[in-house]
DNA sequence: ATCAGTAATAGTAATCATTACTATTTACGA
DNA sequence: TCGTAAATAGTAATGATTACTATTACTGAT
């Protein structure tokens, strides 16, 4: 993989953040530094990146790819309410039983916990 | 909620199948036994018999919901080769440390579990 | 059992995130 | 410096899902 000026923004606007954003976040978190930036190579890059273990996608249901900076593998929380993710610095637990399986074999493993943050507790 | 003989089918279509089918699975299943059957009706009632707590929406990544019929919380394991979701019966446990926070109040959690199946693992 | 009112459906159009395409630009080894 | 292949910009296309509207069908009251 060739060096792109890109990709390496695209991987600092990720990882210089504890947001979790979408290519869109990224996109106009960039676009006022460099107005020529498109979407498609966002897109792209942060697929990239993904692949090339820099970022982890993270997948709430909110039918958007979010991308997390910090790849140790942790759990996260969503909210139900604004939808905002935090990181939880657990790490996931592959229990053994499931280790042992001739069915499958487990590589990873992602556990998300959904709920309300304080302040939409509060609003509810 | 009204009754109607299209949530009753898609209900079944969810629950009395293992594979954890998405929207378009469901519709192609019913579109047999009753033509007429439109896919808007289909999103429409597995978003409602979700939120009504009857199936249970997956998150796996390939930019599709899937459901399962199977409300018990359970985790599920991703083959990276061919998609398939196999069960997992072991419930995601919600660590009592993040119980406690202040920060946020943990309502549920979803787990999965990413690798090959036997026969994706053979074919690599 | 009929009727009225309202929720649900069918069918189609629109939306939104993401991917594909192509001409141009850029990294980088010879 | 030059040539080549990889990457980008800009735009068009795709695919899953949602929105819209006229019609249909539950269901409670007469």
């Amino acid at each position: 993989m060739r060096y792109s000026h890109q990709r390496e923004q695209i991987l600092e606007a990720v990882k210089g953040v504890k947001t979790h954003p979408t290519a869109d976040m990224v996109y106009d978190s960039l676009h006022a530094e460099n107005p020529h930036l498109s979407l498609g190579t966002v897109y792209r890059n942060l697929s990239l990146l993904a692949q090339n273990g820099d970022i982890t996608p993270i997948y709430t249901g909110d039918n958007k790819v979010h991308y997390d900076g910090d790849t140790e593998p942790h759990c996260h929380f969503v909210c139900k309410g604004c939808s905002k993710i935090i990181d939880i610095f657990i790490k996931p637990q592959i229990p053994s039983e499931i280790l042992d399986k001739e069915e499958f074999y487990v590589e990873d493993g992602k556990t998300l916990f959904y709920g309300h943050c304080r302040e939409c507790k509060t609003t509810l």
